[in-house]
DNA sequence: GCTTGACCTTCCAGTGACTAGAACCTTTAT
DNA sequence: ATAAAGGTTCTAGTCACTGGAAGGTCAAGC
C-alpha cells in the first residue's frame, strides 16, 4: 500500500503519517523506488493511533498504549492507569471550560449588543 | 514601575509581559538604564489582558478588544460580537470534550485494571 | 571600594501535533 | 511526448508562552 492508500483507511491525512514515521510511531518499509510500503499491521496501528488521538490521547500516551498493545504479557491495571489519568485531564479541562462558558455566557447575556458603547463584557475585563 | 512590580500586580509573568511588548500589546516607556518604565495604564492594561486571557480570549481577540475598550465610539454590538463568537468555539470544544469524556469513562469503568491483560480500552482502539 | 544578590536586559531554542509549501522524482494514462 | 496525479524531502509556521544563557544595573553591607 502506497500512503494514499493507508491514509484513506486509517482515516489519517498521509501528511500525519509521515509525521507519525518521523517520530518513530510506525516504521514502514521502502519499495525500490522510495515510497513508503505500508504492511496490513502499518495499517492496523495506524488506525489503532487514530482511534486513541480522537479520544484525545496524547502522543506519548499513544507511544505507551500501542507498546502495552503489543506487549502479550501487559496487565489490564497498566492500560486502565493511563487512560485513567488521561480521563481526569480531561474532566479537569472540561471544568475550566465550563467556568470560562459560565461566565463568559452571563456576560454575553448581560450586554445589550446594540450601538451604544456602554458595555459590561469591557466592564468587567476592566476589573469591575 | 518595574517590571516585577507590574508583574505582581497583574497577575502575569515577567516573561509574559516581554512577550506582549514583544507582539505590540503593550509599549511600556524606557529608563534611563533600559528598564521598563510602566505607567499605571500599562498596567491597567495588563490586567485587562489577563483576565481576558483567563476568560480565554485568543490573544487576536484581546488586541480587537483592547481597542474597543480604548475607542470610546465603540458599540456594544462589536464588543458583544468578539464574546458571542468565542462563547460558541468554548461549547463546541466542551462538548468535544464531554464526548471523549462519555466514551472514555465506559471503557475505563469496564476495564477490570487487574494484572491480567484482557482490556476493553485496546479492543476498542484496535476497532471494535 | 568591593562584593553579593536581586534585579533587569536581549536573544535563542523548545513546547505539541501537526500543516503549508517549495522543489523535485515516479508512475500512469493519453 | 506530455500532463496529471501521485510520491519524496526539507524548511518554516502555527499558538502563547517558557526556560535558559550571557550579561548589564542597582542597593545594601563590610
Amino acid at each position: 500500500m502506497n500512503i494514499s492508500d493507508v491514509a484513506k483507511r486509517a482515516g489519517l491525512p498521509a501528511k500525519t503519517i509521515r509525521y507519525y514515521e518521523d517520530i518513530g510511531l510506525v516504521r514502514p518499509l521502502r519499495s525500490a523506488n522510495g515510497y513508503r510500503a505500508f504492511q496490513e499491521s502499518d495499517l492496523h496501528k495506524l488506525a489503532f493511533l487514530s482511534r486513541a488521538r480522537t479520544l484525545g490521547f496524547s502522543i506519548e500516551d499513544c507511544r505507551i498504549l500501542l507498546a502495552l498493545y503489543e506487549d502479550p504479557s501487559r496487565s489490564s491495571a497498566e492500560v486502565k492507569a493511563v487512560a485513567r489519568a488521561h480521563l481526569d485531564q480531561i474532566e479537569a479541562k472540561i471544568a475550566g471550560l465550563v467556568e470560562m462558558r459560565d461566565t463568559l455566557g452571563e456576560l454575553v447575556q448581560s450586554c445589550a449588543g446594540d450601538s451604544r458603547p456602554d458595555c459590561p463584557i469591557l466592564k468587567s475585563l476592566d476589573g469591575g
